[in-house]
RNA sequence: GGGACGAUAGCUCAGCCGGGAGAGCGUCCGCCUCACACGCGGGAGGUCACGGGUUCGAGCCCCGUUCGCCCCACCA
């Protein structure tokens, strides 16, 4: 029975079919095999919390893309999955739930907490996953991984340990980042600066004189974005070379309120230029003023509870939220005649990105990890190219961030998440830091011992993935064969958060690289060029797409004309196009399917004796277009690659080729013909398909597995590679001639609106007699092509029709004697405009070539083309003229 | 304040090494031509933001300007 395709792809059909036929072979599974090299990517682990939106699917499809080609290539391909813990985005949606039936954390306590998340994870958790693969993901799903399994964990365990015994990891009192909200620290990272409106308030506070007694009459004035912090003041502070204030310095001012002298010092940290010149000081609530308070040894004075309300040492406004003691003390101050005036102001406010809360930075104890040592590797590696970052351009974002890092608070005062392997002794207050927990204190021998509380960053795990889900701290088999891993692919969103913590990582663990290049891509936002948020309830659903227009749509339109690092929009008019391209390259292999006989596959090892130039065209074009393919996904321009296949299958394959033999298919004649077009229609359609695979892995299954049967799987065939054998010069260029010269007919047909169905004798002129070959050779197609009822091949004009229509080429005339369609005047005004065209040509040709210094500096070779276009022109002057000359003899 | 990115057809965007600008959508004209109307053929539409410079030659390289957007830092 001979083989048929429906007339219309239907993506839906196929899809989930393919893909469990990949799943059961195992396609996507890599083992270690010392015959082949590897080439590795592991996944960014989408937050179990997450479902699957653009910025996934682009993600992926990148990924996919670079490991199908890669597979196809020959490479021992892994792409390593997971999912992440994602500790406090999961940690609220908990909460979140629990809340909905009136319970609490607290409620639960730790352990019942902790069996809600892991219930929270079983249920969630794989939901991105099956997302994930109706997109068609290629990963190895055998090797799925989780940043809170056994071996995360263990990972994670030893690398504390490890930092911890070369002092890399330290607890200290340090001002942080402190969520009122989610109740814990942030690292700085986690900070979201936010425009705000706000204000400006100036504020005094009375000098204490020499004796003692508060002055009435001589102030110190500054100003402050918040006023309530002055309950924790400990010093007012000015520039020691400034002239106003330096006889001040160790003088005190009368704290207002609270009534508590403070000290005026003098610091660098005061700018004589900005305000005033003074600095209110509040050590326990800014981070400048802690350093300040470092260097004068002042107190810190600690004002707020954990959930931004006053505490006891703010004497009456205890108890008040931050913003309520704001109103009370700035009416207080006023009251008092110490508020000088308010100024509008809009400031930049640091909130928690997790909830968007006003973060409070808060003086804490807490486990921080040291950067100046691990992080000079992670620099030098991009520096050195070891490490290189597509677009370039993402060099320099890098740079900021490592010439500016600061040590990086890695506890969370949160329950999920990896629990930080640190004990106390409840007797002598040693700290123990260790693998598994101690059974008693080695410094005292107490058995009282408490396991810190707190959990760590949930990007402390993330950054160990690379080789953490390879058996790290194992030196397992997988690790020493796949790691490093080759290209990460992400979005420049998270190269602070989890890129650079990667590379350092690495570095430190396992003495190398991470991986060899970092591809970066953008956000995709919607068509107004708005991020997709929730919030705006612009997200468009990829599921829902895939639903209407399938995977392979979908992931062309998120490919095509995307380039690196750059933001895109979601024009929901591209997928249509994607999804007719796929319907497009679906009927063309129906086509050629319909005209093969039954059982008649060709054999495509064997290239056939007797190819038509069109043949040799159509493969010489193909085998051009697998290397620019090729040489593009070498160098991760997936959207350039996406674009070159569109255009070859679309513009050349389906537009000329297929229409070119169509003659030789429907006659039954010559059976050799008609086989050398089938054979190079499925040569190339096969070609193409597996070029396309990467990027619409679906439908070039589908046609795969239906044209051919000895192949299983197109995902697991060879990747094309330009062959000497397939490169037609000749017949690339004598095509090209055929090709201007049907453009140009059908553009005359046009002009004159001549119906297709009205075919016309065309007189082909050319005194070449190469020329007259090739349309020779070629005369089947070209005849079908420029709607010819019969091709007459001649050397000059005798016997064409006076007032024939007319177009002139350079290398040839054509005639077309149309009688009814006669317009002398039409023509010649046509023509006219034809010279007036090539004469501009001509003169901007002469211009160059008689440029002295054009001659001397040029590349022989662009003065040779400019040599070869002004020729043209000129034959084509030489023929417009002379038909010119005889259609005004006729008039 | 520092830095990145962008400004190309009506819209959304490509444009690799500098050698006379492309796609999709839209639009206009003509076609149900025996794979595809999710299609075919043809057309219109561009001062490549602006001003300088380098070069035989600039959308592309350099300097400056304007506008947009993002990141980082900071505003006491």
């Amino acid at each position: 029975m001979k083989k048929e395709l429906a007339k219309v792809y239907d993506p839906k059909d196929i899809e989930d079919r393919l893909y469990e036929k990949w799943e059961e072979n195992k396609y996507f599974h890599a083992e270690v095999d010392h015959s082949k090299t590897p080439f590795t990517i592991v996944i960014p682990p989408p937050n179990i919390t997450g479902q699957l939106h653009m910025g996934h699917a682009l993600d992926e499809t990148m990924q996919d893309i670079i490991i199908r080609f890669k597979r196809m290539q020959g490479y021992n391909a892994l792409w390593q999955p997971g999912t992440d813990h994602a500790s406090i985005a999961t940690e609220v949606k908990v909460i979140n739930a629990l809340k909905e039936q009136g319970i609490t954390k607290a409620d639960l306590g730790r352990e019942g907490f902790l069996k809600k998340c892991w219930e929270w994870r079983d249920e969630y958790g794989h939901r991105i996953v099956k997302q994930l693969k109706k997109l068609g993901s290629s990963c190895d799903w055998d090797r799925e991984r989780f940043t809170m399994d056994e071996g995360c964990s263990r990972a994670v365990t030893e690398v504390f340990v490890k930092m911890h015994e070369k002092g890399w990891i330290y607890k200290g009192k340090r001002i942080v980042n402190w969520c009122p909200k989610c109740q814990t620290s942030i690292s700085d990272a986690e900070v979201e600066y936010q425009l705000q409106h706000s204000h400006f308030w100036h504020i005094k506070y009375p000098l204490i004189n020499e004796d003692g007694t508060v002055s009435t009459t001589q102030f110190l004035e500054f100003a402050t974005t918040r006023p309530e912090t002055m309950l924790g003041d400990t010093a007012l502070a000015v520039n020691p070379e400034d002239p106003r204030y330096k006889d001040l310095i160790g003088r005190k001012v009368m704290l207002p309120i609270m009534n508590r002298p403070i000290p005026i010092v003098g610091d660098e940290h005061a700018d004589m230029e900005e305000g005033t010149g003074v600095v209110k000081i509040t050590p326990a609530h800014d981070p400048n003023d802690f350093e300040v308070g470092k260097r004068h040894n002042l107190p810190v004075i600690n004002i707020m509870n954990d959930d931004a309300t006053i505490n006891e040492n703010g004497g009456r406004y205890q108890g008040m939220d931050r913003y309520a003691a704001r109103d009370a003390i700035v009416k207080d101050l006023d009251d008092m005649g110490l508020l000088v005036g308010i100024e509008d102001l809009d400031h930049n406010v640091g909130t928690h990105d997790r909830c968007g809360t006003t973060v409070e930075p808060l003086v804490k104890d807490q486990w921080f990890v040291k950067m100046d040592e691990l992080i000079k590797p992670a620099i030098k590696a991009v520096k050195t190219g070891d490490i290189r970052l597509i677009p370039k351009s993402m060099d320099k974002t890098y740079f900021n961030w490592t010439d500016n890092i600061k040590d990086w608070c890695i506890s969370r005062q949160l329950w999920w998440g990896h629990r930080i392997p640190a004990w106390y002794c409840d007797d002598c207050g040693e700290t123990i830091v260790a693998r598994t927990a101690p059974e008693k204190c080695p410094k005292c021998g107490s058995t009282h011992l408490h396991q810190d509380p707190d959990t760590l960053d949930t990007w402390f795990s993330s950054a160990l993935w690379p080789f953490e889900t390879l058996g790290w701290p194992d030196q397992t088999e997988d690790l020493k064969y796949f790691y490093p891993t080759d290209v990460l692919v992400t979005g420049y969103d998270i190269i602070f958060f989890w890129v650079i913590r990667m590379i350092f990582s690495g570095y430190e663990q396992m003495g190398e690289r991470p991986f060899k290049t970092v591809l970066f891509h953008g956000l995709v936002r919607d068509a107004q060029g708005r991020k997709m948020s929730k919030s705006l309830g612009n997200g468009i659903d990829p599921l829902k797409v895939i639903d209407q227009y399938g995977a392979d749509a979908l992931r062309l339109t998120l490919i095509r004309g995307n380039a690196p690092g750059s933001d895109m929009r979601y024009v929901p008019e591209r997928v249509e196009n994607s999804r007719n391209f796929a319907n497009k390259v679906w009927n063309a292999s129906r086509f050629i399917m319909m005209n093969m006989a039954e059982g008649e596959e060709a054999d495509l090892t064997k290239m056939p004796a007797g190819l038509f130039p069109e043949d040799k065209w159509i493969l010489s074009r193909f085998n051009s277009t697998v290397k620019a393919v090729t040489d593009n996904l070498e160098e991760y321009q997936l959207g350039i690659a996406a674009d070159k296949i569109y255009d070859f299958i679309w513009g050349e394959f389906c537009d000329w080729y297929i229409e070119m033999v169509k003659p030789r298919l429907y006659g039954t004649e010559d059976q050799s013909s008609k086989e050398a077009a089938l054979w190079t229609l499925q040569a190339v359609l096969i070609g193409s398909l597996k070029l396309l695979h990467p990027f619409m892995p679906f439908v070039t299954e589908e046609i795969f597995c239906t044209i051919q049967s000895k192949e299983p799987s197109i995902m697991i065939s060879k990747w094309p590679v330009w062959k000497s054998e397939y490169d037609f010069p000749a017949e690339e260029k004598a095509v090209g001639i055929i090709k201007d010269a049907v453009t140009a007919i059908r553009k005359l047909r046009s002009d004159r609106n001549v119906a297709p169905s009205r075919k016309a004798k065309i007189y082909v002129v050319s005194e070449e007699q190469s020329v007259l070959d090739i349309f020779e050779e070629d005369r089947l197609f070209f005849a079908r092509l420029a709607y010819a009822s019969d091709v007459v091949l001649q050397k000059d004009r005798t016997g064409i029709p006076e007032g024939a229509l007319s177009c002139i080429l350079p290398f040839a005339g054509f005639f077309m004697p149309m009688q009814d369609l006669i317009d002398i005047k039409g023509e010649i005004e046509r023509l006219q405009k034809e010279e007036k065209r090539l004469e501009g040509e001509l003169k901007r040709s002469a211009n160059m070539l008689s440029n002295e210094r054009f001659l001397s500096k040029a590349p022989a070779a662009k003065i040779e083309e400019e040599k070869d276009k002004q020729k043209n022109y000129q034959q084509q002057m030489e023929g417009v003229k002379k038909q010119l000359e005889q259609l005004r003899s006729l008039s």
